[in-house]
DNA sequence: CAATCTAGTTCGATCATAGAACTACCGCAA
DNA sequence: TTGCGGTAGTTCTATGATCGAACTAGATTG
């Protein structure tokens, strides 16, 4: 009866529910005044700190957005910008240690999440999984990794 | 050296591509109008019409959600409302003979996808692809599907 | 040094989203 | 049948995410 999903959206089914989940977590640990978005640009920095443009073209999103989610991020103190000592123009988005207690939470929960695929899947399905969505970023990833020969 | 992604991740990647892909197709057949949270409320209706819980409870939003997405959709000429008359209450949301012009591109650009994929992985692994997603479905869609014995 | 490019910001507009409170209607139970 | 609790949908209002356009300051190159 259950008619033929189409595999992007069960692609999107599971990765809003894993999304769900590490921002509930984060949640119900305190952290409140972290959005979705926010936590995600958090996700895709750099431990050294991270260039603005950097996150924007990492997460698809315009620099304004990225500008905009690091205002809030700085104003509720879990990044902060320090000046770039190779570029002038340029500022890196660091976290604060207030964003080094959050980072620890997601990827608990992450890894979590992760742990319950594997066993509801079983190790095989659960690699076969990996495998096929890696393989898949090179026709979906603008950010293509390096063909590894 | 491309470090190992969440599997989560790996999923939304995939289908942040594909729903672009999809809303280019349409924007592109001159359907300028349309937005993708408009489109995905619209992949979620039935062809006879659905109420507004419904999809509200489908798409995982709340209800002032639908009934603004429903707004614009309904000003844009894309569906209407019209009595439900098993319940004075209710409405359901139909398709115009407009959205009816869209459905098929959207449908269409999705298939090519779906080809491009299973071109790229080999049918075996795009079989396996599927039908992990389709399993994990059991523990992430609050929409469980039956359990098929 | 001048022309040009790049990093980031600001302004302004639009869309998506949801909490709270409301209206109309349903269903059931005394 | 009347009345009360629950449901479908809407409105009001507030916040967040998003981006086009235009700008500033610093870098780059010929």
């Amino acid at each position: 009866m259950t008619r033929d999903l189409p595999t992007s959206l069960l692609m999107f089914i599971a990765s809003r529910a894993a999304s769900e989940r590490i921002f509930r977590a984060v949640q119900e640990a305190g952290f409140t005044d972290l959005t979705l978005a926010q936590g995600r640009l958090m996700m895709g920095m750099e431990p050294d700190g991270s260039r603005l443009s950097t996150l924007a073209d990492r997460g698809q999103i315009a620099k304004q957005t990225a500008t905009a989610l690091v205002d809030k991020l700085e104003r509720a103190g879990y990044v902060e910008r320090v000046p770039d000592p190779s570029d002038g123009r340029a500022r890196l988005v660091r976290f604060t240690s207030r964003a080094l207690a959050v980072l620890p939470i997601a990827r608990a929960e992450e890894a979590r999440i992760e742990a319950e695929w594997r066993a509801h899947l079983g190790a095989e399905r659960m690699d076969q999984l990996r495998d096929a969505l890696t393989a898949l970023r090179e026709v979906t990833d603008p950010h293509r990794p390096p063909h590894q020969a």
